[in-house]
DNA sequence: CTTCTTTATTACCATACATCAATTTTTTTT
DNA sequence: AAAAAAAATTGATGTATGGTAATAAAGAAG
């Protein structure tokens, strides 16, 4: 695991006895396909590193269709980032969409630790301002693109992801329906 | 301005000295209604905090319509943050939709004083925290909520900026036409 | 290898929202 | 206060995507 966290952590230069105290706030999940990790309306303490395989998070409306807003694979991370910062309850799931391994850490284990190891509040900031830039295009392409566009920007951007979902998971994604999106993949082949 | 400074930075304690370190960073802007305080395709250095009045950032797509990513008022921060976070040429355009009073920092700058004052760091990390959840939640809104529910949303959410932005600024952020907006609040009454 | 289950495709029809064009209302300028 | 400009509304029609249902294909299980 130690490998791991190191890993998760790759960007900044850790001192031995810095690592060690990162360390011991981490902890190993192994998750089975189709597990879901984190239900609705459980509070959301932890948010998690993705070791290997391949997790969703998703809402599911009050007509049962579900609406994906993140994929995870290796080295990303991932919770319900709504619940996790406000210290609330989820209004997401976390679902397993491979087997996977992930670790996990509890908000307030890292609040504790960035006064001791300001580097790691440095990373902390630096991942979220990389997801800022992230989560700005993704609203400003779904204003301005069509589903279609959507569609191959996606692969485009997101290439090992593709292989690794299925059809349906894409769509909620994208915010169209899997006829849709079959309709899509059908005019380009 | 060194009051619109320490107001800006209300949530932490900063002792003398560190509101010093701070306020020489920043600088004031006044502008007048219409004006672009920053154009498509530059380098995006500054961040502005709004001392006054109410500003967008939009995209213009390639058929000339507008996109409202972001609406700013009093105590609220705005950027292209897409071009601001990954220091490249701006994709956004940044308005003042009324005569404004900001503060604005330049990137670099306020990398520079994280290792200075961590608590600006903290403080920061905490802000992208914050937006982290706003951006979530409206990339969820758009999957699930039709365009009306969208527009109720919006006023009861930003009750203060629906006061001070046209139809047309509203419709292109939540996504629809003005046509659309207008017949959605023709229903309403 | 066959059966069962899940996932993807296709066809047909429905709908939310867009587009275009004309008009009215509101705001700004003189 | 009048004229000009900007913004909002309305009606008619178009289009992208949705919903339903049936079928086909792919993957998992016996």
């Amino acid at each position: 695991m130690s490998t791991s966290v190191s890993n998760a952590f790759k960007d900044i230069q850790l001192e031995n006895e810095e690592l060690k105290v990162v360390e011991d706030i981490f902890s190993e999940g192994t998750y089975k396909k189709g597990e879901t990790i984190l239900h609705v309306n459980e509070k959301v303490y932890y948010q998690y590193y993705v070791v290997k395989g391949c997790l969703r998070t998703f809402f599911m409306d009050t007509k049962g269709k579900e609406h994906t807003i993140q994929f995870a694979i290796h080295d990303w991370w991932i919770s319900d980032y709504i619940g996790y910062f406000s210290e609330s309850e989820s209004v997401l799931s976390i679902e397993c969409i491979t087997d996977a391994i992930v670790l996990k850490v509890a908000k307030s284990d890292l609040d504790n630790i960035y006064e001791k190891v300001p580097k790691i509040e440095h990373f902390f900031r630096k991942k979220l301002e990389r997801s800022t830039v992230r989560f700005q295009k993704r609203i400003l392409n779904n204003l301005v693109l069509s589903a279609k566009e959507r569609y191959h920007l996606f692969l485009q951007t997101y290439p090992n992801i593709e292989q690794q979902i299925k059809n349906y998971h894409l769509a909620s994604y994208l915010g169209i329906t899997t006829e849709s999106l079959s309709r899509i993949r059908k005019e380009v082949s």
